[in-house]
DNA sequence: ATCGTGATTTAGAATTATTCTAATTAGACC
DNA sequence: GGTCTAATTAGAATAATTCTAAATCACGAT
């Protein structure tokens, strides 16, 4: 019995759209340089899920002389260091994600709007596997593609 | 508590290796062509999850002529129709598989071999899930990366 | 402050999985 | 056998991403 109070970060809010955000100069042990920087706080200030063009040319509204390399550069090692989410539904084009809790990701194939999902209180979706003993997981993507009802 | 008994085709047996398929002219209403039937049979015969790439060596050991234009066209059709499954690994070329069960993908990162994981009996995994109301589900992939214990 | 050094950025070329195009061939049905 | 549509083919095109090599930056030591 899923409710949409639980859904994450569905749409943009007021905070998000207002780009103050404040970003120390190392992250996670990653040195944020003006260019990651940016690329960063794009990335938090509007979490619709953007692939790396999407980002490059929300930079380059701030940062006219940045490459798309770099923005490429910038995503891997914001996402190397657990910053940020590199999202893939089937074989498009990555999207990026910055939301950090545990979830994954639903989209919507009437909008195409790919929205987060968060798992229930306490559950482990490895608990529902037939794995074998001793595997460990050290990574696990689930995208769900689907119809959500007309908005409320 | 996953169990080794339950891991679906971790390993080709004696009859897959035996090549001796025998494929009907339509399959679920796809007309079952000289060069799909061969790549189907390629695939059956082994389950190791090759690309389009693997599928076309081992097409072309039968069928000299094949063209790879074609291997993907037939992977395509064979997909379309519920016949395999495309399997996408992050931005790796897409692996194809043909157990028809429900089942999920594991990547054993120490050997690179990609296993089937069926689900534990009656599990759901969008039960896990803070989905919202009405939400239906119609593709669903989930895939892991991790270790494997050294082999029994 | 200046210098040296390694990391970062950049532009553009290269790569590569996949798709497209247009022409040919095969297969089903009359 | 003839017709008509779908499938196959070779090769070109596409597009996301990565690579390359040169330029620039930023920090610590002097």
């Amino acid at each position: 019995m899923g409710c949409y109070r639980r859904v994450i970060a569905l749409r943009n809010t007021a905070e998000q759209a207002s780009g103050s955000v404040d970003i120390p100069s190392v992250l996670r042990g990653l040195r944020m340089t003006k260019q990651r920087r940016i690329v960063y706080s794009v990335l938090l200030q509007n979490r619709d899920h953007p692939t790396a063009n999407d980002v490059f040319r929300r930079v380059q509204r701030e940062m006219a002389t940045i490459s798309l390399a770099t923005v490429y550069n910038c995503l891997d090692a914001l996402a190397k260091h657990g910053l940020i989410n590199q999202v893939n539904f089937d074989r498009e084009p990555s999207r990026f994600c910055v939301n950090p809790a545990p979830h994954v990701h639903f989209r919507d194939t009437r909008t195409g709007v790919i929205h987060d999902i968060a798992f229930k209180e306490g559950c482990q979706i490895t608990d529902l596997l037939e794995l074998p003993d001793g595997a460990e997981v050290s990574e696990l993507e689930l995208t769900i593609s689907g119809d959500l009802p007309a908005n409320v």
